[in-house]
DNA sequence: CCCTAATCGAGACGGTACGTCGTGTCTTTCG
DNA sequence: CGAAAGACACGACGTACCGTCTCGATTAGGG
């Protein structure tokens, strides 16, 4: 729940309000948890400023001072619960590897609150150049990379041409995923995976033509 | 637009206010592209009902009186000007054909104003399913059916083959571009275009499995 | 305004909608009827235009041709319903007409429905020196003129002083009775008019020292 | 009033914006004073909650956090203002004192700015009968025991009949005033306040059948 | 006997004001 | 000095009426 960064204070968890000297993690950790029960609840436009500060019990000063926006704070949440649950899996097989990783980012999506947050986010970055920007670089980026592991460890072992391009092909599959969940709306069920990655392993074990 | 003949007459300000039957053209039309126009020049947070009422000289009420939201003006909007603006060629071939209407894809989502306004659409509909429905009802599946004409003509001259799940591999292709477009933000350029139609040509025409 | 004119159409007064020469004697009264019934179920604030045009089954346009504001809609309905109801009785008995008369303005005053229009007038016509005038000219300075009619009566039969100020001695006992129920709100029952006109009976009977 | 400091020290516009406990007292005068400016200049018609706001410099939501309605600011602006205003001077003589009581009643009630704004409270209390009993409570009732106040110094040194009703007697002489201010418009002047007085005095003194 | 003009219903229009909600800033008080 | 509390100026919301207008239907007169 406070994970660790807050075990500088640590210990004791008590309430304080009014600290000499650092901030206040159990503001902190109301504030992400609000906005994200929100989001859930009410929907984007249930996720106002002054219902985060009334539902996690918070001044909206408090909130002011260390998010710039709600974008900010939903960002934060959604690293906090959410980051590292789209690491995949490495059992040395690339289907199989592949397969449970997009049936896994699939499932988050479309399935888990933290996919909620996520697509509430890309939704605004639609709306928001610059939010944009901040969104890939302490999100997307990263996980495009965590995206590309299952292929590149493939590459190293051989199972895939050293000449593949790692970064188009993810993008295809990944691509192929979010336009369902982003665009068109269409259930992004394990069937719909497996032939992705079906399609993909045929055509990326062919020889190329190069 | 038709308003020349009252302007004419001077003197006293007389125009089309109200009439029995039917409702006015031109206010109809001031406010589609006043709503047009603000997105363009100040971002999906300039467009507001009001801000749109006083930039097309209209009531806000005649506004309420004929859509729900500022994101249906905006698909009303959107519709009205864009709609067939990516309608695929029809040369006979697949590979040109595809890459024009892919390619002008990219450049109507990228660079275009109605692209801006199609993406500040889909924006919004990741925060309000009901209008991700109206969405999808009123534009993208149209739109769906539009892109697959080429495929299908390949089908029909034999140029694919007859049991290729078109819609399956159009997904595809259009949904590469939108990742770029709403997730990545990566530019979107013709030899990025081009890439994807190779790549599904050289799959696509080499003998399936089945 | 154009009270007579109507009335010459009369007799068929069957539904037309358009004529050439002459108004709509139901509209008319509709109107009027409506405009009184709203004030008495809603209250001042209940009678609108819309809600007059609404409820007489008249278009607003029709109401504006004829009448120029809600006060004035009121005053006509007014004036057609209540005028005539407070003219004093002529017992040839100066306390006893006097008794009737003020307790019969009383009572009109505090529990009739016409009474209920007449302070609704009143008030506006604190808010509005211009419809102050037209009210007095159109109702006020008649209504004195009745209320003085017991008072001249006894003057001319010798009961009363001949050199008695009538309009100043009326002034004062209407003008308490109107006092409480525009300003103190106090009850105005039969008592309290029988005290008023007592005590005015033994001040104007005993000697004037002039 | 007292915002001149503030605006002194130029550069930036700081002022009084909130604050932890008790409201903002430069608002609150603003707004007081704007309500009565503007009924004055522009009539009860002119006096909006919008036009209040601006002319006051103030946020329409800092009135509705404060006020009810517009008439609620009147009369707060009215009680500020004008409640003291209507105290009866002593100097041991009761022709002397009520002539001086009533004449500046009916000067202030005819000629000063805080009369307009009483009748148009009245006005208004004709169509709202809570704000009529608000009214009541908070300024009537207590006026008249001002108005009473020389009736019963003067019954007090023995000037007047002990067992007088004090209060019958003073409705009788300010509601003359009131009747002639709200209903018929006639002027209220020295003479006319003179007349009345005169009466009273002789009918008061002369010894009462009882 | 139709033609024409006045009136009717309906209702859309440009406006103004309403009362509410959310924003981001500021001030105070407490710990 | 951070945090709770909350008042403030501001701006947008969606609604209610205003008074004006245009329409098409209806109905007398008058030509």
């Amino acid at each position: 729940m406070e994970q660790d960064g807050a075990t500088a204070t640590a210990g004791t968890d008590r309430a304080h309000r009014g600290n000499r000297h650092g901030r206040s993690e159990q503001a902190r950790t109301a504030v992400l948890e609000a906005a994200d029960d929100l989001l859930v609840a009410k929907g984007f436009a249930g996720v106002t400023i002054e219902a985060i500060a009334a539902s996690a019990g918070v001044a909206k000063q408090t909130i002011y001072r260390w998010w710039t926006s709600k974008t900010d704070i939903l960002l934060d949440a959604f690293l906090q619960d959410a980051a590292e649950e789209l690491t995949p899996p490495d059992h040395g097989d690339l289907g199989r590897d592949l397969r449970a990783h997009l049936r896994q980012l699939a499932h988050f999506l479309t399935r888990s609150d933290g996919g909620a947050v996520l697509r509430a986010l890309l939704g605004q970055a639609q709306h928001d150049p610059a939010f944009a920007t901040v969104l890939r670089a302490r999100y997307l980026t990263e996980q495009r990379l965590r995206d590309m592991l299952p292929l590149e460890r493939a590459m190293r072992r051989g199972d895939l041409p050293a000449d593949l391009d790692a970064a188009a092909e993810v993008d295809q599959l990944v691509g192929s995923i979010f336009h369902r969940v982003l665009v068109t709306g269409d259930p992004v069920d394990d069937a719909f995976v497996d032939r992705l990655v079906d399609g993909f392993l045929i055509r990326a074990r062919s020889a190329p033509p190069s």
